[in-house]
DNA sequence: GAACGTTACGCAAACGTTGTCGTGTTGAAA
DNA sequence: TTTCAACACGACAACGTTTGCGTAACGTTC
């Protein structure tokens, strides 16, 4: 077994000191073209390559991002994931991922830890019970200690920093729009409870695309989801009470739900009922009909909130300016709608 | 702004000296009951933790797990992560994940990255590329740098390292044993290329299981796919041609394809073809009809892989037994198979 | 009052880097 | 021969920790 190599063995071996061994490595004018050939070869014959911890430690810098996610086993956070670290990839940093499983204290504890010194900066998305208690003092006080956060979809207007979202009002907006244009009348809504930020959101933009075009909001029409396990009653209540024609769901495991709910009880998809999701994930490519969808692209979502983490790295002077990006979506037409 | 507190500052600040500091805040008996109090008031009001980097460097560890794979935005990965990052979790280990995206060289690199001090070991799956060029010497690098590796699901029986894998020719065969049993004669492979580990074990545990049977093993009723974008017209020629009974797809993803096709040319699923997949993903759950399938628990996957690093890592002498650890898979019965 | 033990702290090294500054040796100009 | 720049290199500090060891001050014992 060979251990890695340090100056400090090379230097020895090579007798001369430490600084001769680092200035020729880094082809320092001081160095005799003489001596900075003989270290170079023998650097490489050795295959040296600096400590990444000492350069962190004398640089301040780490070079590392953290991720602090609810979990990971969910394909938008994925694909968030695979855009961030793409970014961060080209522009030599790496991602440390943790994932907060939903609670509050998991996310506080991964953010503490990470802050202390193995991370440059953050890229979150917050936990349900974290927008649930609305305490946001762990991101503020990493904040405060000069380490940037850049937030993305689960966001908070309760802290100042970068953020990256989908214009979810909107995007659920005109996903209704579409509907209402197709002629349905009778539109439900399948989504989470409110306290969920864009849940709230997308629950908003239904809301509003509705009574622009005069369409009754019923509550009897709108299903608030907290548990997916436990859903089934709900939904079925829906379809069987109130008889929508149509069906916005505000994420894709809703919006299959219903539809297999549909299908068991005999309603047509999409011929007695067309359903929209949200999040274009494997399921919405993959299921039977396959799900008309308002699509979030993920990797873009993670590529910019990267690339806004980093400028905001790598600029000197601190900049107060924080600036909220907006990723556009749009509605992919499947099989699951139909024109009436 | 308040930068992060450090133990010279608290001495500075309280006029002793950092040993005294560090020394009270670990409660040394060196120290006076005061001093300690003092100082631990201090660290307490200033919220002093100590600095990862600094301690990594002084203890050469970094208590960091490097995930290496080839892509994220894939349910079992996702899953395995997940596994990884719990039991990591619960052993106060971080883990900082790196996408190879099938790319040979990005493979290398990634290593190579984090082999310069970022982590005390490797969990990894080897990337499509790597396992066709059977080019292993970054793996053997790291390991021969004293670093351990574990290596799961596409792995290489070349490289000398801790393994966690399923048994891919026993759920194979288990599989085909299943169909055969139910009486279905005309059973076809949907399966990828040769170079794919897991693939070709998989594929070996078809044939085997035929053969035990004493049914023929055609190769007009084999597919295989090296590009899951252009294989429609493969799987057509086979339903077209060959009229199977019965499909065994290596992955989720050939299975729904196969169901897809299927269905497209009126092919009844499960009525007139059945249909098994490998990996219990969200598409076997969600897609209609959904998917039996055999079940690889990522979750466990992951975190046996994790316990086996850890336990390697915090053993002290070199230990140069290597285990290969089996995880157990199960059929899940769905709707895509009937029983005759 | 000398010898010794205990207490309570500080010094310094180490981890692996980088970079500033100081210094000994050369060769050339005056 | 003296002076001085240029050259080539080494010493050292710093990043933030931990820890073995040295030691000043004090109190006890005979």
């Amino acid at each position: 077994m060979k251990r890695k190599v340090t100056l400090k063995q090379i230097a020895k071996e090579l007798d001369v000191s430490i600084s001769t061994v680092s200035k020729s490595l880094r082809n320092s004018a001081e160095i005799s073209e003489d001596t900075k050939l003989k270290v170079q070869a023998f650097a490489k014959l050795y295959n040296y390559r600096p400590n990444n911890i000492a350069l962190s430690l004398k640089n301040k810098k780490t070079k590392t991002i953290g991720i602090i996610i609810p979990e990971i086993v969910h394909h938008f956070f994925a694909t968030v994931i695979s855009g961030i670290e793409q970014v961060a990839n080209e522009n030599g940093y790496n991602v440390i991922v943790c994932l907060s499983n939903e609670s509050f204290d998991k996310e506080v504890i991964n953010m503490e830890v990470l802050a202390n010194g193995s991370t440059d900066g953050f890229i979150m998305s917050l936990s349900k019970e974290t927008q649930q208690k609305k305490d946001f003092h762990h991101i503020e006080e990493v904040i405060n200690q000069g380490m940037p956060v850049v937030m993305f979809d689960r966001i908070t207007n309760d802290v100042l920093c970068d953020k990256v979202i989908i214009d979810d009002q909107r995007a659920a907006y005109e996903a209704v729009d579409f509907l209402i244009n197709n002629g349905f009348k009778n539109i439900a809504l399948v989504t989470t409870v409110d306290y969920v930020s864009v849940g709230k959101l997308r629950t908003d933009g239904y809301t509003n695309a509705m009574q622009d075009h005069d369409m009754p909001v019923s509550d009897n029409m709108i299903v608030k989801i907290e548990d997916i396990d436990n859903c089934a009653t709900k939904i079925e209540k829906l379809l069987l009470e109130n008889k929508p024609d149509a069906i916005f769901a505000v994420n894709e495991l809703f919006a299959v739900t219903s539809i297999k709910l549909a299908t068991k009880m005999g309603i047509k998809v999409p011929e007695e009922l067309s359903v929209i999701g949200f999040t274009d994930g494997i399921i919405s490519q993959f299921s039977s009909p396959s799900i008309t969808t308002v699509s979030q692209n993920g990797i873009k979502m993670g590529g910019r909130a990267a690339q806004m983490l980093i400028d905001r790295l790598e600029l000197e002077e601190e900049n107060e300016q924080y600036t909220t990006e907006l990723i556009e979506t749009h509605l992919v037409e499947r099989e699951s709608t139909s024109t009436l």
